[in-house]
DNA sequence: TAGATTGTTAATCGATTAACAATC
DNA sequence: TAGATTGTTAATCGATTAACAATC
Protein backbone atom coordinates (compact mmCIF):
# COMPACT_ATOMS: atom_id res chain seq x y z
CA UNK A 1 0.00 0.00 0.00
CA UNK A 2 2.65 2.49 0.64
CA UNK A 3 5.29 3.61 -1.72
CA UNK A 4 8.53 2.06 -1.80
CA UNK A 5 10.19 5.38 -2.56
CA UNK A 6 10.18 5.55 1.30
CA UNK A 7 12.08 8.53 2.96
CA UNK A 8 13.76 7.50 6.22
CA UNK A 9 12.07 8.52 9.58
CA UNK A 10 14.62 10.82 10.05
CA UNK A 11 13.96 13.18 7.47
CA UNK A 12 10.61 12.89 8.04
CA UNK A 13 10.89 13.88 11.87
CA UNK A 14 12.60 17.01 10.82
CA UNK A 15 10.35 18.32 8.01
CA UNK A 16 7.58 20.01 11.00
CA UNK A 17 10.47 22.04 12.24
CA UNK A 18 10.85 23.14 8.35
CA UNK A 19 7.66 23.63 7.96
CA UNK A 20 7.37 25.71 11.35
CA UNK A 21 9.83 28.00 10.17
CA UNK A 22 8.55 28.56 7.09
CA UNK A 23 5.62 29.21 8.34
CA UNK A 24 7.21 31.78 10.70
CA UNK A 25 9.05 33.67 7.60
CA UNK A 26 5.84 34.10 5.15
CA UNK A 27 4.32 35.85 8.60
CA UNK A 28 7.25 38.19 8.53
CA UNK A 29 6.60 38.38 4.95
CA UNK A 30 10.49 37.38 3.85
CA UNK A 31 9.82 35.45 0.49
CA UNK A 32 13.14 34.15 0.07
CA UNK A 33 15.40 31.84 2.09
CA UNK A 34 18.87 30.22 1.54
CA UNK A 35 19.59 25.93 2.90
CA UNK A 36 22.56 28.14 4.71
CA UNK A 37 19.89 30.73 6.45
CA UNK A 38 17.28 27.78 7.57
CA UNK A 39 20.79 26.22 8.88
CA UNK A 40 21.14 29.50 11.19
CA UNK A 41 17.37 28.83 12.18
CA UNK A 42 16.56 25.13 12.45
CA UNK A 43 20.38 23.96 13.66
CA UNK A 44 20.89 21.20 10.82
CA UNK A 45 23.55 21.73 8.27
CA UNK A 46 22.97 23.48 5.11
CA UNK A 47 23.97 20.33 3.29
CA UNK A 48 21.61 18.30 5.19
CA UNK A 49 18.77 20.50 4.40
CA UNK A 50 18.96 20.55 0.97
CA UNK A 51 19.39 16.47 1.06
CA UNK A 52 15.84 16.59 3.00
CA UNK A 53 13.92 18.66 0.43
CA UNK A 54 16.13 16.92 -2.40
CA UNK A 55 13.80 13.37 -0.98
CA UNK A 56 10.91 15.23 -2.38
CA UNK A 57 11.59 17.26 -5.39
CA UNK A 58 14.00 20.00 -6.18
CA UNK A 59 11.73 23.18 -4.91
CA UNK A 60 15.08 25.48 -5.15
CA UNK A 61 17.00 27.43 -7.95
CA UNK A 62 20.40 27.73 -8.00
CA UNK A 63 21.59 31.31 -7.05
CA UNK A 64 18.75 31.89 -5.31
CA UNK A 65 17.51 29.57 -2.64
CA UNK A 66 14.57 28.67 -1.96
CA UNK A 67 10.93 31.00 -2.14
CA UNK A 68 9.32 30.79 1.25
CA UNK A 69 5.62 30.61 -0.24
CA UNK A 70 6.48 27.95 -2.92
CA UNK A 71 8.07 25.76 -0.15
CA UNK A 72 6.23 26.13 2.60
CA UNK A 73 3.14 25.26 0.34
CA UNK A 74 5.19 21.86 -0.63
CA UNK A 75 6.09 20.88 2.85
CA UNK A 76 2.13 21.72 4.07
CA UNK A 77 1.28 18.83 1.01
CA UNK A 78 4.09 16.74 2.33
CA UNK A 79 2.79 16.43 5.71
CA UNK A 80 -0.81 16.21 5.06
CA UNK A 81 -1.81 19.77 6.52
CA UNK A 82 -3.65 20.45 3.11
CA UNK A 83 -6.80 18.66 3.99
CA UNK A 84 -8.96 18.27 6.82
CA UNK A 85 -8.84 15.40 9.66
CA UNK A 86 -11.43 14.40 12.18
CA UNK A 87 -10.88 13.09 15.44
CA UNK A 88 -12.36 11.68 18.39
CA UNK A 89 -10.52 10.93 21.99
CA UNK A 90 -10.69 8.18 24.26
CA UNK A 91 -10.27 9.02 27.96
CA UNK A 92 -12.05 12.17 28.86
CA UNK A 93 -9.08 13.13 31.39
CA UNK A 94 -7.37 16.20 31.75
CA UNK A 95 -5.15 15.03 29.36
CA UNK A 96 -8.25 14.70 27.01
CA UNK A 97 -9.51 17.71 27.85
CA UNK A 98 -6.51 19.92 27.02
CA UNK A 99 -6.17 18.31 23.93
CA UNK A 100 -9.35 18.85 23.39
CA UNK A 101 -9.45 22.51 24.07
CA UNK A 102 -6.54 23.22 22.23
CA UNK A 103 -7.14 25.46 19.33
CA UNK A 104 -3.93 25.24 17.62
CA UNK A 105 -4.91 21.38 16.56
CA UNK A 106 -8.05 22.69 15.16
CA UNK A 107 -6.03 25.72 13.46
CA UNK A 108 -3.89 22.78 11.48
CA UNK A 109 -6.70 21.27 10.25
CA UNK A 110 -7.39 18.86 12.70
CA UNK A 111 -11.07 18.52 14.25
CA UNK A 112 -11.71 16.56 17.57
CA UNK A 113 -15.72 15.50 17.05
CA UNK A 114 -16.14 13.92 20.53
CA UNK A 115 -15.03 12.54 23.29
CA UNK A 116 -15.96 9.31 24.87
CA UNK A 117 -15.26 7.88 28.56
CA UNK A 118 -17.16 5.60 30.37
CA UNK A 119 -17.20 7.66 33.29
CA UNK A 120 -21.13 8.98 34.13
CA UNK A 121 -19.93 11.80 35.97
CA UNK A 122 -18.44 13.03 32.81
CA UNK A 123 -20.57 11.49 29.91
CA UNK A 124 -22.62 14.89 28.68
CA UNK A 125 -20.07 17.48 29.90
CA UNK A 126 -18.88 19.87 27.29
CA UNK A 127 -15.28 21.19 26.74
CA UNK A 128 -16.05 24.02 24.25
CA UNK A 129 -18.62 22.75 22.50
CA UNK A 130 -17.13 19.51 21.78
CA UNK A 131 -19.51 16.51 23.80
CA UNK A 132 -18.14 13.88 26.26
CA UNK A 133 -19.99 10.76 24.99
CA UNK A 134 -20.46 7.40 26.47
CA UNK A 135 -17.53 5.21 25.43
CA UNK A 136 -20.49 2.22 24.19
CA UNK A 137 -21.47 4.74 21.49
CA UNK A 138 -18.20 5.04 19.83
CA UNK A 139 -18.71 2.01 16.83
CA UNK A 140 -21.85 4.12 15.52
CA UNK A 141 -20.15 7.58 15.89
CA UNK A 142 -16.98 6.79 14.10
CA UNK A 143 -18.94 5.29 10.91
CA UNK A 144 -21.31 8.16 10.89
CA UNK A 145 -18.72 11.20 11.34
CA UNK A 146 -16.07 10.05 8.82
CA UNK A 147 -13.45 9.91 11.17
CA UNK A 148 -9.73 9.79 10.21
CA UNK A 149 -7.77 9.69 13.84
CA UNK A 150 -8.08 8.02 16.91
CA UNK A 151 -6.67 9.86 20.04
CA UNK A 152 -5.98 7.92 23.46
CA UNK A 153 -5.53 9.21 26.52
CA UNK A 154 -6.58 6.73 28.63
CA UNK A 155 -4.55 4.74 31.50
CA UNK A 156 -2.19 2.27 30.18
CA UNK A 157 -4.49 -0.75 31.14
CA UNK A 158 -7.04 0.36 28.61
CA UNK A 159 -5.02 1.67 25.71
CA UNK A 160 -4.95 -1.63 23.60
CA UNK A 161 -8.97 -2.12 23.86
CA UNK A 162 -9.01 1.51 22.36
CA UNK A 163 -6.76 0.68 20.17
CA UNK A 164 -8.81 -2.35 19.35
CA UNK A 165 -11.87 -0.41 18.88
CA UNK A 166 -10.27 2.29 16.93
CA UNK A 167 -8.91 -0.74 14.73
CA UNK A 168 -12.54 -2.21 14.44
CA UNK A 169 -14.44 1.17 13.18
CA UNK A 170 -11.72 1.55 10.34
CA UNK A 171 -9.39 4.17 12.21
CA UNK A 172 -6.00 4.14 10.29
CA UNK A 173 -4.07 6.96 12.26
CA UNK A 174 -3.80 6.42 16.17
CA UNK A 175 -2.35 8.76 18.55
CA UNK A 176 -1.53 7.54 21.46
CA UNK A 177 -0.70 9.20 24.83
CA UNK A 178 -1.10 6.14 27.10
CA UNK A 179 2.63 4.85 28.40
CA UNK A 180 2.29 1.38 26.40
CA UNK A 181 3.00 0.04 22.95
CA UNK A 182 0.52 -0.98 20.82
CA UNK A 183 -0.45 -4.23 18.79
CA UNK A 184 -2.10 -2.84 15.71
CA UNK A 185 -2.30 -4.07 11.68
CA UNK A 186 0.54 -3.06 9.39
CA UNK A 187 -2.03 -0.38 7.91
CA UNK A 188 -2.31 1.53 10.80
CA UNK A 189 -0.10 4.29 11.94
CA UNK A 190 0.43 5.02 15.63
CA UNK A 191 2.50 7.94 16.85
CA UNK A 192 2.91 7.79 20.37
CA UNK A 193 3.57 10.52 23.06
CA UNK A 194 5.87 9.23 25.33
CA UNK A 195 5.51 11.79 28.44
CA UNK A 196 7.01 9.67 30.45
CA UNK A 197 9.96 8.70 28.58
CA UNK A 198 10.72 12.36 27.52
CA UNK A 199 10.41 13.39 31.32
CA UNK A 200 13.40 10.75 32.07
CA UNK A 201 15.25 11.74 29.26
CA UNK A 202 15.85 15.08 30.82
CA UNK A 203 16.00 13.47 34.15
CA UNK A 204 19.21 11.52 33.04
CA UNK A 205 21.14 14.63 31.21
CA UNK A 206 20.25 16.50 34.04
CA UNK A 207 22.40 13.94 36.41
CA UNK A 208 24.57 13.17 33.13
CA UNK A 209 25.18 17.30 33.87
CA UNK A 210 26.09 17.35 37.01
CA UNK A 211 29.09 14.43 37.11
CA UNK B 1 31.25 19.63 33.69
CA UNK B 2 29.23 16.97 31.50
CA UNK B 3 31.39 13.43 31.65
CA UNK B 4 33.79 13.22 28.31
CA UNK B 5 32.34 9.53 28.50
CA UNK B 6 29.38 10.47 26.47
CA UNK B 7 26.63 8.26 25.90
CA UNK B 8 25.03 8.65 22.06
CA UNK B 9 21.84 10.12 22.69
CA UNK B 10 20.22 7.76 20.64
CA UNK B 11 21.01 5.36 23.20
CA UNK B 12 19.58 7.66 25.98
CA UNK B 13 16.19 7.75 24.16
CA UNK B 14 15.59 4.07 24.35
CA UNK B 15 16.62 3.61 28.07
CA UNK B 16 12.94 4.77 29.43
CA UNK B 17 11.66 1.91 26.99
CA UNK B 18 13.66 -0.95 29.04
CA UNK B 19 13.29 0.75 32.18
CA UNK B 20 9.14 0.48 31.36
CA UNK B 21 9.57 -3.06 30.46
CA UNK B 22 12.05 -4.06 33.41
CA UNK B 23 8.95 -2.37 35.76
CA UNK B 24 6.24 -4.30 34.12
CA UNK B 25 8.50 -7.88 34.58
CA UNK B 26 9.51 -7.23 38.00
CA UNK B 27 6.04 -6.57 38.65
CA UNK B 28 4.99 -9.50 37.59
CA UNK B 29 7.74 -11.44 39.62
CA UNK B 30 10.03 -12.65 36.70
CA UNK B 31 13.50 -12.51 37.95
CA UNK B 32 15.37 -13.12 34.62
CA UNK B 33 15.84 -12.00 30.97
CA UNK B 34 17.85 -12.78 28.26
CA UNK B 35 18.64 -9.78 25.35
CA UNK B 36 16.87 -12.54 23.40
CA UNK B 37 13.59 -12.12 25.26
CA UNK B 38 13.95 -8.34 25.60
CA UNK B 39 14.26 -8.34 21.86
CA UNK B 40 10.90 -9.46 21.82
CA UNK B 41 9.32 -7.11 24.10
CA UNK B 42 10.90 -4.11 22.79
CA UNK B 43 11.53 -4.44 19.14
CA UNK B 44 15.09 -3.74 19.54
CA UNK B 45 17.32 -6.27 18.49
CA UNK B 46 19.54 -8.55 21.18
CA UNK B 47 23.10 -7.25 19.74
CA UNK B 48 22.13 -3.51 20.35
CA UNK B 49 20.56 -4.14 23.87
CA UNK B 50 23.62 -5.57 24.58
CA UNK B 51 25.34 -2.32 23.41
CA UNK B 52 23.20 -0.53 24.70
CA UNK B 53 23.52 -1.52 27.98
CA UNK B 54 27.39 -2.39 27.89
CA UNK B 55 27.62 1.47 27.54
CA UNK B 56 27.12 1.34 31.72
CA UNK B 57 29.09 -1.48 32.20
CA UNK B 58 28.34 -5.25 32.24
CA UNK B 59 25.18 -5.72 33.89
CA UNK B 60 24.84 -9.68 32.97
CA UNK B 61 26.19 -12.83 33.48
CA UNK B 62 27.45 -14.94 30.59
CA UNK B 63 25.28 -18.17 30.14
CA UNK B 64 22.43 -16.34 32.41
CA UNK B 65 21.09 -13.56 31.10
CA UNK B 66 20.12 -10.58 33.54
CA UNK B 67 18.90 -10.47 36.54
CA UNK B 68 15.71 -8.26 36.54
CA UNK B 69 15.66 -6.61 39.55
CA UNK B 70 19.79 -5.56 38.92
CA UNK B 71 18.85 -4.01 35.84
CA UNK B 72 15.74 -2.47 36.69
CA UNK B 73 17.31 -1.02 39.60
CA UNK B 74 20.47 0.03 37.61
CA UNK B 75 18.37 2.00 34.86
CA UNK B 76 16.84 3.42 37.43
CA UNK B 77 20.04 5.15 38.69
CA UNK B 78 21.06 5.90 35.39
CA UNK B 79 18.21 7.73 34.35
CA UNK B 80 18.31 9.45 37.51
CA UNK B 81 15.31 8.37 39.31
CA UNK B 82 16.38 7.46 42.16
CA UNK B 83 16.09 10.79 43.61
CA UNK B 84 13.60 13.39 43.77
CA UNK B 85 12.80 16.36 41.53
CA UNK B 86 11.29 19.46 42.80
CA UNK B 87 9.28 21.11 39.30
CA UNK B 88 6.83 24.03 38.93
CA UNK B 89 4.98 24.79 35.99
CA UNK B 90 4.69 28.55 34.04
CA UNK B 91 0.99 28.39 32.08
CA UNK B 92 -1.94 27.14 33.90
CA UNK B 93 -4.19 26.32 30.92
CA UNK B 94 -5.59 23.21 30.31
CA UNK B 95 -2.09 21.68 29.77
CA UNK B 96 -0.35 22.81 32.79
CA UNK B 97 -3.29 21.40 35.01
CA UNK B 98 -3.12 18.26 32.97
CA UNK B 99 0.30 17.57 34.00
CA UNK B 100 -0.14 19.10 37.65
CA UNK B 101 -2.88 16.50 38.36
CA UNK B 102 -0.87 13.58 36.66
CA UNK B 103 -0.26 11.27 39.79
CA UNK B 104 1.90 9.02 37.36
CA UNK B 105 5.11 11.59 37.49
CA UNK B 106 4.64 12.64 41.21
CA UNK B 107 4.92 8.30 41.59
CA UNK B 108 8.34 8.78 39.60
CA UNK B 109 9.91 11.16 41.94
CA UNK B 110 8.74 14.37 39.88
CA UNK B 111 6.85 16.71 42.54
CA UNK B 112 4.98 19.48 40.92
CA UNK B 113 5.05 22.79 43.91
CA UNK B 114 3.27 25.27 42.09
CA UNK B 115 1.67 26.37 38.65
CA UNK B 116 2.35 29.93 37.95
CA UNK B 117 0.51 32.36 35.71
CA UNK B 118 -0.86 35.94 35.31
CA UNK B 119 -3.81 35.59 34.82
CA UNK B 120 -5.76 36.84 38.20
CA UNK B 121 -8.77 34.99 37.15
CA UNK B 122 -6.93 31.32 37.92
CA UNK B 123 -4.62 32.70 40.74
CA UNK B 124 -5.47 31.34 43.86
CA UNK B 125 -7.37 28.39 42.77
CA UNK B 126 -5.69 25.04 43.27
CA UNK B 127 -5.23 21.69 41.25
CA UNK B 128 -5.54 18.61 44.09
CA UNK B 129 -3.45 20.51 46.81
CA UNK B 130 -1.36 22.68 44.10
CA UNK B 131 -1.84 26.35 44.25
CA UNK B 132 -1.95 28.56 41.06
CA UNK B 133 0.28 30.96 42.19
CA UNK B 134 1.11 34.90 40.81
CA UNK B 135 3.98 34.80 37.79
CA UNK B 136 5.36 37.91 39.63
CA UNK B 137 6.27 35.80 42.94
CA UNK B 138 8.08 33.21 41.24
CA UNK B 139 11.69 34.30 41.86
CA UNK B 140 11.69 34.14 45.15
CA UNK B 141 9.55 30.80 45.27
CA UNK B 142 12.06 28.68 43.41
CA UNK B 143 15.01 30.08 45.88
CA UNK B 144 12.79 29.61 48.61
CA UNK B 145 12.07 25.87 47.42
CA UNK B 146 14.81 24.28 45.88
CA UNK B 147 13.29 23.37 42.36
CA UNK B 148 15.13 21.74 39.86
CA UNK B 149 12.43 21.29 37.03
CA UNK B 150 10.82 24.40 35.25
CA UNK B 151 8.26 23.35 33.12
CA UNK B 152 6.83 25.33 30.26
CA UNK B 153 3.26 25.27 28.99
CA UNK B 154 2.51 28.48 28.00
CA UNK B 155 1.38 29.71 24.43
CA UNK B 156 4.70 30.22 22.48
CA UNK B 157 5.19 33.75 22.74
CA UNK B 158 5.71 33.25 26.47
CA UNK B 159 8.12 30.52 26.03
CA UNK B 160 11.52 32.47 25.82
CA UNK B 161 11.31 34.57 28.82
CA UNK B 162 9.46 31.91 31.06
CA UNK B 163 12.82 29.95 30.47
CA UNK B 164 14.68 33.66 31.21
CA UNK B 165 13.31 33.67 34.15
CA UNK B 166 13.96 29.50 35.50
CA UNK B 167 17.56 30.08 33.96
CA UNK B 168 18.22 33.25 36.23
CA UNK B 169 16.85 31.74 39.07
CA UNK B 170 19.16 28.45 38.69
CA UNK B 171 17.14 25.93 37.18
CA UNK B 172 19.22 23.45 35.26
CA UNK B 173 16.11 21.96 33.68
CA UNK B 174 13.70 22.51 31.53
CA UNK B 175 10.74 20.54 29.81
CA UNK B 176 9.41 22.59 27.31
CA UNK B 177 5.47 21.99 25.76
CA UNK B 178 5.34 25.43 23.45
CA UNK B 179 6.20 24.91 20.41
CA UNK B 180 9.28 27.07 19.73
CA UNK B 181 12.77 26.48 20.58
CA UNK B 182 14.72 28.02 23.35
CA UNK B 183 17.85 29.63 23.82
CA UNK B 184 19.36 28.73 27.37
CA UNK B 185 22.88 28.63 28.44
CA UNK B 186 25.37 25.36 28.11
CA UNK B 187 24.83 24.33 31.27
CA UNK B 188 20.58 24.20 31.31
CA UNK B 189 19.17 21.06 29.54
CA UNK B 190 16.22 21.62 27.81
CA UNK B 191 13.90 18.87 26.42
CA UNK B 192 10.90 19.09 23.98
CA UNK B 193 7.59 17.85 24.10
CA UNK B 194 6.21 18.85 20.29
CA UNK B 195 3.02 18.02 20.24
CA UNK B 196 2.33 19.82 16.98
CA UNK B 197 5.22 17.87 15.55
CA UNK B 198 4.51 14.81 16.25
CA UNK B 199 0.74 14.92 15.38
CA UNK B 200 2.22 16.62 11.79
CA UNK B 201 4.53 13.20 11.56
CA UNK B 202 1.36 11.48 12.04
CA UNK B 203 -0.64 13.18 9.44
CA UNK B 204 2.38 12.57 6.84
CA UNK B 205 2.11 8.74 7.73
CA UNK B 206 -1.45 8.73 7.13
CA UNK B 207 -1.22 10.40 4.20
CA UNK B 208 2.15 8.00 3.03
CA UNK B 209 0.21 5.42 3.59
CA UNK B 210 -2.62 6.06 1.23
CA UNK B 211 -0.51 6.66 -1.31
C1' DT C 1 31.06 -30.89 31.38
C1' DA C 2 27.74 -29.09 27.87
C1' DG C 3 24.71 -25.44 26.88
C1' DA C 4 23.55 -20.84 27.04
C1' DT C 5 24.23 -16.18 26.67
C1' DT C 6 26.98 -12.33 27.54
C1' DG C 7 30.57 -8.78 26.27
C1' DT C 8 33.06 -7.15 22.60
C1' DT C 9 35.27 -6.86 18.09
C1' DA C 10 34.57 -6.65 13.22
C1' DA C 11 31.48 -5.92 9.28
C1' DT C 12 27.72 -3.62 7.40
C1' DC C 13 24.55 -0.30 6.79
C1' DG C 14 22.59 4.23 6.80
C1' DA C 15 22.85 9.05 7.78
C1' DT C 16 25.50 13.22 7.68
C1' DT C 17 28.83 16.18 5.81
C1' DA C 18 31.87 17.86 2.22
C1' DA C 19 32.69 19.13 -2.29
C1' DC C 20 31.70 20.83 -6.63
C1' DA C 21 29.57 20.92 -11.23
C1' DA C 22 25.28 22.73 -12.89
C1' DT C 23 22.71 26.65 -13.51
C1' DC C 24 19.90 30.53 -12.25
C1' DT D 1 28.81 37.96 -17.34
C1' DA D 2 30.01 37.15 -12.40
C1' DG D 3 28.25 35.67 -8.14
C1' DA D 4 25.44 32.82 -5.60
C1' DT D 5 23.39 28.75 -4.31
C1' DT D 6 21.23 24.65 -5.54
C1' DG D 7 21.16 19.53 -6.62
C1' DT D 8 23.84 15.66 -6.36
C1' DT D 9 27.86 12.65 -5.98
C1' DA D 10 31.54 11.14 -3.08
C1' DA D 11 33.67 10.84 1.49
C1' DT D 12 33.10 10.44 6.22
C1' DC D 13 31.11 9.39 10.29
C1' DG D 14 28.23 6.97 13.48
C1' DA D 15 24.92 3.50 14.54
C1' DT D 16 23.33 -1.15 13.92
C1' DT D 17 24.01 -5.86 13.12
C1' DA D 18 26.70 -10.08 12.90
C1' DA D 19 29.86 -13.10 14.76
C1' DC D 20 32.25 -15.42 18.15
C1' DA D 21 35.47 -16.01 22.02
C1' DA D 22 34.89 -15.71 26.90
C1' DT D 23 32.71 -17.57 30.69
C1' DC D 24 28.99 -18.56 33.78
Amino acid sequence: MAKDNQVSITVVRRLPKYYRYLTELKEKGISRISSQELSVLTGFTASQIRQDFNNFGGFGQQGYGYNVEDLHRELKKILGLDSNYNAVIVGAGNLGQAIANYKGFEDAGFKVLSLFDRNPRVIGLKIRDIEIRDIETIDSFIKENNVQIGIITTPKESAQSVADIYVKNGIKGIWNFAPTDLVVPDNVVVEHVRLNESLFVLSYFLRAMNE
